[in-house]
DNA sequence: GCGGCCTGGGAGAGCGCTCTCACTCAGAGT
DNA sequence: ACTCTGAGTGAGAGCGCTCTCCCAGGCCGC
């Protein structure tokens, strides 16, 4: 009989308690944790569900709580950055291992169109979601702000558009960028360039304004001929790779706004017969697996992707459960890993 | 007031059905698509959902229907397989929008560790779910089976672990590395190796058997010192090629069960001094982003990932709304697409 | 003129839960 | 002795929806 029961995922909290011999009321109350319940009724109410396989109907209690228990990934338009790059995988699995350990779930809406995203918006802002993480965003997508608006809690991977109203947590891009490039310039670099990403994308301008800080406080011009846009993408970067060696054939630096893009500039570099490090000094940015996998292993710039989808998660419980919908702003320090392909010594000091 | 309530999301079906003068029957007939509905009553129910912005709320639907319309995608333990191959993110599109086609929501379960896989299946089980789609399993994974035996409508991305009786998709793998080794061997090739992915999964099982099938047809020996065992990583790449470089020195043709580790490889049979395709042919599978970038651009066997998972949901929906349980294979067919790596003249016929 | 049979639509139950409210029964205060 | 508290509990309403009745009215055939 109760073998049935759990096969059909028909149990209610109705035959817990009357399994535990007392109301649904009581069952409710240690299901959900409260303290107003005698440590007897608990126990037998504990043993009724263990021994019936009950798992509370999420739909019921959504109706009552108004609350889903599940927060939304919105994916804006595709673009071949997030399809492309691993680094979203990683931040993916991030928040969702973080909401599960707070018993939510993570609903993954992937938009195809700016109609789609629409409808997304207005499902979102019926209440069928707790709150909303974004990534990806183009400068200028006003989806933070509207959903902010309709007093959705939102956070917003990477700095968020200007004048939004919602919480972010970002790596620190321009300090890295600075970091990275300095560290370049000390290896006795005088000709460094830079392959960007698309500039509509703050972490990608912050990466190159980084890049101009660190020009800058060496005394160094800042040349636009130095400076190839990318897009993030493996395409892109060959493209932006020839171009700065049509146009500085004698660069002996060069940092690059994800290691993507870097493990293929790297290559590129290397069938234009220059030598990394010794030609050309080079680093990435991201740290990711592949960075250890070139030939020559790739310096890079490491943000700590797990411990800031952990705190948008955190962010967003905060916002849900204290309605206080005050935008907050984290932002991650990076760290610049040194391998072979910059010419430093691997790993020094730090 | 239309306009607060709007921002709040607390318009109900009552409203609506009050707005439109009908009954809340009538409304829920004409949000569901009933037929027995006069046209005119039709459209002034859909001219007030239009004015007042009504999302129906999904927790009271699920409740009386008893389905979700939400479909999990359950992750296993994490494996770096998936993690650092772009494929599956490609997978997860296709199998978003597919299922956003349909009005259903995908639900993104990691599982972190084989208890919480325990707690998934108790979810799903008390229909909090309609439908799960499993990928990247373990030839021996219990998960599809146990799913399928509660009556869980489940299909699987690759072929199904033996004895389950759940639905699967599968891209034959077997006849594309066929194809691939036997491309490799009418170059001329007869020292063919294989790096293949790890043998307990299904996939990476029948990429082996295929390049052996070829070697097999050609009138070539089954040489175990020809097949080296990877994981579908970069660093597990590296391993297998210089086992096989130590063990083949003089081998001239390659068979990478994956684009990933294909780019790998060929890189370290260069740093090798070997040159490609000159001295060795090298075919990759996947097809993916990368085998267009790397030097020289990489042959490799393409399935159709889009397809593949539109149909998964095809079949999922069938299960769902039928409930017809009857466990479907379907097969997509691969391609051989030849550029560079092997040698062959960059895409002929074909 | 009456039963039969459509089409369209309303009333109302109830899905499984949470939460308010009122109650009981201790023990403590006066 | 008596209120007074407070802890523990149960009864019951109701969240927003779907869906099963059932009923009204129009049309047919006999």
């Amino acid at each position: 009989m109760t073998q049935e029961d759990r096969a059909i995922g028909r149990v209610t909290l109705e035959d817990v308690a009357r399994m535990a011999g007392v109301s649904r009321a009581t069952g409710s109350r240690v299901v959900n944790g409260s303290p107003k319940v005698n440590p007897e009724s608990r126990r037998a109410v504990e043993e009724a569900i263990a021994r019936l396989g009950y798992v509370p109907n999420r739909a019921a209690r959504s109706l009552m709580t108004r609350r889903s228990d599940s927060i939304g990934v919105i994916i804006p338009t595709p673009n071949a950055r997030l399809f492309g790059d691993p680094f979203f995988l990683l931040f993916l699995n991030g928040i969702g291992t973080a909401l599960a350990l707070h018993g939510l779930h993570l609903l993954l809406l992937i938009a195809q169109s700016g109609e789609e995203e629409k409808r997304y918006e207005q499902y979102v802002a019926s209440g069928h979601i707790d709150g909303v993480v974004l990534t990806a965003l183009r400068g200028d997508d006003p989806l933070p702000e509207r959903l902010a608006a309709r007093g959705i809690p939102v956070v917003v991977n990477g700095r968020a558009p200007r004048g939004s109203r919602a919480s972010y947590v970002d790596a620190d891009s321009r300090g890295g960028a600075e970091a990275a490039t300095a560290h370049l310039i000390a290896q006795g670099r005088r000709k460094v360039a830079t392959i960007s990403g698309p500039l509509d994308m703050p972490a990608a301008l912050d990466r190159l304004l980084g890049f101009r800080d660190a020009l800058g406080a060496a005394g160094l011009p800042i040349d636009p001929t130095l400076e190839a846009v990318g897009d993030f993408t493996q395409e892109g970067a060959i493209r932006a790779m020839n171009l700065l060696l049509e146009r500085q054939p004698d660069l002996d630096g060069l940092f690059v706004a994800s290691d993507t893009m870097a493990a293929t500039a790297l290559r590129e570099l290397q069938s234009a017969g220059r030598r990394v490090p010794d030609d050309v000094a080079v680093v990435g940015f991201d740290d990711q697996p592949i960075a250890e996998t070139t030939v020559p292993p790739l310096s890079s710039v490491r943000h700590p992707i797990e411990a800031m989808s952990h705190e948008m998660v955190s962010l967003l419980l905060h916002d849900i459960e204290s309605r206080d919908h005050t935008p907050r702003q984290v932002t991650f320090s990076t760290e610049l890993v040194i391998r072979e392909s910059s010419g430093g010594r691997p790993a020094p000091g730090t």
